[in-house]
DNA sequence: AAAAATCAATTAAACGTTTGTTTAATTCAA
DNA sequence: TTGAATTAAACAAACGTTTAATTGATTTTT
């Protein structure tokens, strides 16, 4: 009926997965709430890790893009550029908490490894744009000679561990239970002024 | 038979849960694992579920009383109190890269939440120690007018970083498969010497 | 153009496992 | 003899998956 069910179920299970995990999340639950019968998921997909896998690489086309497309200006700064990601990655791991969490999940427990590796080799892409920026900075002796991986390692950090839970990050920063960190303006300010501040005195000379 | 069996369930379950996490870790695995019968799980703790609790609190008694150690120590300065517990920190982690991909399941995906709220009271408890030293050393005016709570999460979250998978962790710094960052003392130097050097010009003036 | 055939889409039902848990009997020491 | 400890077995529920039948639209044949 629908255009195109198998995205109906995949959009379906990008919200389920991410807000219950997969194994939290039955076939049953799924179908129910996507509107289909159960056996159209593995009609599909053949199998639920098929589908994780299906819906994983149908997420993680647009990401790297984005990086490419600033880290190849020719306009901007090495530092300039940094900033920008900075701001790209706070941009997208604030608006989507759950589905960074359920990556997350399958990087620190590796059941599934087809995924576990489909997962590494996206993310490491994108790191090598971030840290061939910092070697170039270095390079062009407008960085101080930091430790490139782990400098990368320290703005990513520090992003995931605000993600890592919500009730967490609220205590953390002495807030109300009603607060919400990744949907508050004045939070995302702060968190940017903290990071780029770090960054700009960890790799700017002087 | 055995002095304590209950204690024996607990190590038991401590390793298997980290390895295999809680849900792909069944009751039948660990009974074989421990020599138990299956029925002396829910005997000794009642359920599944309350076993876990009662692993993570035997846990986490240790954890805080090192740090308490080392901040109210006064023959320490505020710089020297932060370096130390990135030391013990860093020394931690490494050595339970397991255990602590485990708590961070159990923080990210929030199913049984009376574990979930306990994990967090503990964690905050721990956190609160590391901002007491940072708000003191800008009280000092020995640090920088930084974002303590921020500060804190840069720490720890470069960290967990480096933890979240092994095999992402090698890629990222561009070793050989074999290569164990986690046991690896230089590695533990690199680490070491990134995070204090970031810190350090991070907080101290000038 | 009407009838027949074809094949993907869809369904309800059942399948075989595995799960955490409970039971009821037995062991064993106090 | 008492009661906790321990066992093997069974339990009920939930899971992912498969089956076999049916629908419905498109294509082929008449």
């Amino acid at each position: 009926m629908l255009p195109d069910k198998k995205e109906l179920i995949i959009k379906t299970a990008t919200q389920l997965f991410a807000e219950k995990g997969y194994e939290g999340t039955s076939i049953r639950d799924l179908a129910t709430a996507a509107g289909v019968n159960i056996a159209m998921v593995n009609y599909y997909f053949g199998s639920k890790d098929k589908l994780f896998e299906a819906m994983v690489e149908h997420k993680s086309v647009f990401i790297r893009e984005k990086l490419e497309e600033i880290a190849s200006d020719n306009s901007t700064t090495d530092i300039e550029k940094i900033d920008l990601i900075i701001e790209n990655y706070v941009f997208r791991f604030l608006s989507q908490p759950h589905y960074h969490r359920l990556i997350h999940q399958e990087l620190m427990l590796k059941s599934r490894e087809i995924l576990h590796d489909k997962i590494i080799n996206n993310f490491v892409k994108n790191t090598q744009i971030i840290i061939g920026i910092i070697k170039q900075g270095i390079r062009k002796k407008e960085f101080n000679k930091v430790d490139p991986e782990l400098t990368f390692a320290s703005i990513i950090g520090t992003i995931n561990q605000i993600m890592l839970s919500k009730q967490m990050c609220i205590t953390l920063i002495n807030k109300e239970k009603d607060f919400d960190p990744y949907t508050n303006e004045d939070f995302k300010k702060r968190l940017l002024t903290h990071l780029k501040q770090i960054i700009h005195t960890h790799l700017l000379i002087k």
